[in-house]
DNA sequence: TTTTCTGT
């Protein structure tokens, strides 16, 4: 029995070690992409030094960084700062931890300079090589390069658009039925939130849920994808601050199953206490805000 | 309306 086990785990190692070989040989002969100066790379924030040491990140962005993330970062893990939004980059799963994006009807409204169409996937060369997707992990993987801060919230400038296709802020989503059906459904009304509400903070990343298996004991179990190992997260979730125009703060929170999901389910069925994604995603959310400030959680008075 | 992929 024990010998069994142990066969079973060596061989699992094996296959593991093999392809982590085959990984680190393939990098190795491509380590000249890595940390190129002049490449856009955003500024850099943490902790430590916030968002004025790259010579790229003017006063402006930076002001327009803070504005973003004015009610606290949920996790400080490699956090990169685009022109319109923040993300949090998970170089384990080569899928961001979080993203953020302030959303206000001005800024999401449609500008007719700018064109979808006119923007391509491409890999995040800010991020090492080891760590970063590639548009061949995705290519006949069966899911979407889904976007996590959705392009339709950045027409306001071309640019702004097009660093949305960034595979950093991507992730594996099934596309019919999930990423082009409820998702974008749900991507849509945060969207029309910003008709009522003068300023909607957005925070969206995926999740790696534990189930129970068969053996009655619980497994995070996800799929990799691609050469890169590229995780597909089980679910994603969405965590919103609206500011209202009398100086109130609600708050509603979104999981929704990285799966086909029938378009006649209410969004209102995939609300969850945002305590919930805050321990399942190991991040805390709107960490500057007194949650006495909060007048409804998920529509309810508090 | 917006979200994408298709061993062409």
């Amino acid at each position: 029995m024990a010998t069994k086990r142990l066969l079973k785990y060596s061989l699992l190692s094996t296959v593991g070690i093999g392809s982590f070989l085959a990984g680190s040989y393939y990098e190795k002969n491509n380590n000249s992409i890595v940390c190129k100066p002049c490449l856009p790379i955003f500024g850099t924030v943490s902790a430590a030094v916030p968002f004025t040491t790259s010579p790229q990140t003017t006063s402006s962005n930076a002001s327009r960084i803070s504005q973003i993330m004015k009610y606290g970062f949920p996790g400080m893990d490699h956090v990169r700062s685009f022109d319109d939004f923040v993300l949090s980059y998970d170089r384990k799963t080569r899928v961001a931890h979080w993203v953020f994006e302030h959303l206000t009807a001005e800024n999401t409204k449609k500008n007719d300079g700018v064109d979808r169409a006119l923007c391509d996937f491409k890999p995040d060369e800010s991020i090492h090589s080891y760590f970063r997707s590639e548009n061949s992990d995705y290519k006949r993987s069966g899911y979407d390069r889904g976007h996590l801060a959705a392009a339709g919230n950045h027409k306001g400038h071309q640019k702004h658009c097009d660093q949305t296709f960034y595979l950093s802020n991507m992730a594996p989503q099934v596309g019919v039925g999930f990423n082009r059906d409820s998702w974008n459904r749900l991507e849509r009304y945060v969207r029309k939130l910003t008709n009522t509400y003068p300023n909607v903070y957005c925070c969206t990343g995926p999740l790696y849920l534990p189930k129970k298996e068969g053996d009655g004991k619980k497994y995070v179990r996800y799929e990799v994808i691609g050469e890169k190992n590229v995780a597909v997260p089980t679910h994603f979730f969405k965590v919103l601050v609206m500011e209202t125009s009398d100086g109130h703060l609600e708050m509603e929170s979104f999981v929704m199953p990285n799966q086909v999901i029938d378009n006649e389910v209410p969004l209102t069925s995939f609300q969850v206490p945002p305590e919930s994604i805050e321990r399942a995603a190991g991040l805390l959310f709107f960490d500057n805000v007194s949650r006495s400030k909060i007048s409804k959680i998920n529509g309810k008075k508090q």
